[in-house]
DNA sequence: ACTTGCCATAGATTTTATCTATGGTCAAGC
DNA sequence: GCTTGACCATAGATAAAATCTATGGCAAGT
């Protein structure tokens, strides 16, 4: 079995017919028939069946069409990572959840490699994401928080896919208001001060388990929700609502402007912000370079 | 890049050495070096640092190394799963709970598929490990239960992994005794009645939460608790120490034998038991019989 | 200095992949 | 019922690749 092989099935059974997936792959038809018969004779199954009206999959080829699709996808991942050093482009990934210091850590990785050709993607995403991206390679390294809360069921699901966690800081329960909210002359808040005002959370996607939450306190019960997925709508809304947003507290005013203040939440929780990373990879010279940024920013 | 590459440089990384390796490989020193080299120049990074005492991995290459065991790992899985065919040996794999109607299923299946060459696995595991079983091909299908309580977790890592689940039946919860236990006599059992007697479960590995429990009411409190890993030793402390275990009550004599006994218990709880599936894979024929055997099987 | 254990290079050789040309089959259209 | 067109299969030639043998160079140990 070869990887060209592979290729040429799912093209074959995408097409339904050997000559115009001969075109599409720029190979002849003759090589491409011989190809498919090759695999099918390794395995002794038959995955098309042959007609002068083209070809039809076997439920023994869709069977495995299903195990050539996983396996293409795993190397589809090489590709893309590696084809890149041959421009000399520099690639970097991350999911993350909201936080502006995972976005400072990331621009300043970005400037101190100098690179002139890159392709660097910030995935501000939902926390299942994060978790399904690194685990399948897409990002290298994702970043969330654990409470006492999602602790049990997010650790469970790093173990799952082989991830491990890494802390990197322990924040106190913020709640992030306008500057010009009524509860902006509180030092610090309550629940019970919230009560009255719209709570704004991120939304998370069909993966809706509470556990998923980006928010700590999510289960707790209030009248006036708001849900977006975008951190600068969220701001808006915080502002031209008197809206809030129970956070980590982790604010950088360059990044949030000057209309958006963080008060510290009296609540009997915590939220352990760290980054996760695949246990089966070495990080990458980048990798690790974001991450001592990351550690940096956030020691201050 | 070709999986014999990546085949290559694993066992080189292995080794520590190009000239064993080679060996290993059953090809010739300079063959194995140049294919090295020209993977390494595909992508133009450096796997192994050469010196005369040997070769080293590099950091870029640990990270390579990582994504090509990915590979690897869901290539042999193709390989696996259809060598065997080439030899006319049937292979089979399912992961289960401990269900008895499972294991008469899959003895059904065994014979009716009439094989004198064949390679079965009846996997009675944790419920962790199903659900990653089916996850990565190591077992075409998977069988657990759902209730209330674990619903929305198991649901959810189902859809992480892009497993389907599909309901079997909907079964009362019962309780397993011996037939001399003191709780034989009662009709049916509440769990007060149960409060003075040891309670058997099963071991979840270090997956310990009790979303992944194969109980309901796992987190019910309990004085004297129990836990083994094989079914025929839990059956023999529900005899010999009159304890009992919470389960679907789906029960065949021939297979536990005259000494258990079924008693319905009363509590406002279910358990939804069912089949899991790969998404992206369209099961085999053995896999769609065995289906059909389970939906015989529990029908009755 | 000599041997030993490595990896690299060169050129020959075998194996594999792909090509062109052509044949066979079925069904639609005249 | 013959022709045509849209397929896939086969054969033999050719180009590309993988692998081989033989040999060279380099550093460490004796």
């Amino acid at each position: 079995m070869t990887y060209k092989q592979l290729q040429y099935i799912v093209t074959v059974a995408e097409e339904g017919n050997i000559t115009n997936a001969a075109k599409k792959l720029f190979i002849a038809q003759p090589s491409l028939t011989s190809a498919i018969r090759e695999l099918e004779n390794e395995y002794n199954i038959t995955i098309f069946a042959r007609s002068n009206k083209g070809i039809k999959l076997t439920p023994e080829g869709e069977e495995f069409l299903g195990y050539a699709r996983q396996v293409l996808d795993q190397t589809q991942l090489i590709e893309e990572r590696y084809k890149g050093t041959n421009t000399g482009k520099l690639k970097f990934f991350v999911s993350a959840q909201h936080y502006s210091f995972a976005v400072e850590a990331f621009v300043e990785l970005l400037k101190r490699s100098g690179a002139d050709k890159y392709e660097f993607h910030m995935r501000e995403t939902q926390t299942f994401n994060i978790i399904d991206d690194v685990a399948h390679l897409r990002s290298e390294i994702g970043i969330l928080y654990l409470n006492k809360f999602n602790q049990e069921v997010i650790l469970k699901t790093l173990k799952d896919n082989n991830l491990s966690f890494n802390p990197l800081f322990r924040a106190e329960p913020h709640v992030f208001i306008g500057k010009n909210s009524p509860l902006a002359k509180k030092r610090y808040l309550t629940l019970e001060d919230l009560k009255p005002y719209p709570r704004l959370s991120y939304e998370q996607g069909s993966h809706n388990s509470f556990y998923f939450s980006e928010e700590i306190l999510s289960t707790v019960d209030c009248d006036k929700e708001l849900v977006v997925l975008d951190r600068a709508t969220l701001f808006n809304m915080l502002i031209g609502l008197n809206g809030y947003t129970i956070c980590s507290g982790v604010i950088n005013e360059e990044l949030n402007g000057p209309n958006i203040i963080a008060k510290k939440l009296k609540v009997d929780d915590y939220m352990e912000i760290g980054y996760i990373l695949p246990n089966s990879i070495h990080p990458s010279h980048l990798t690790s370079e974001y991450i001592d940024i990351l550690k940096k920013l956030t020691k201050e």
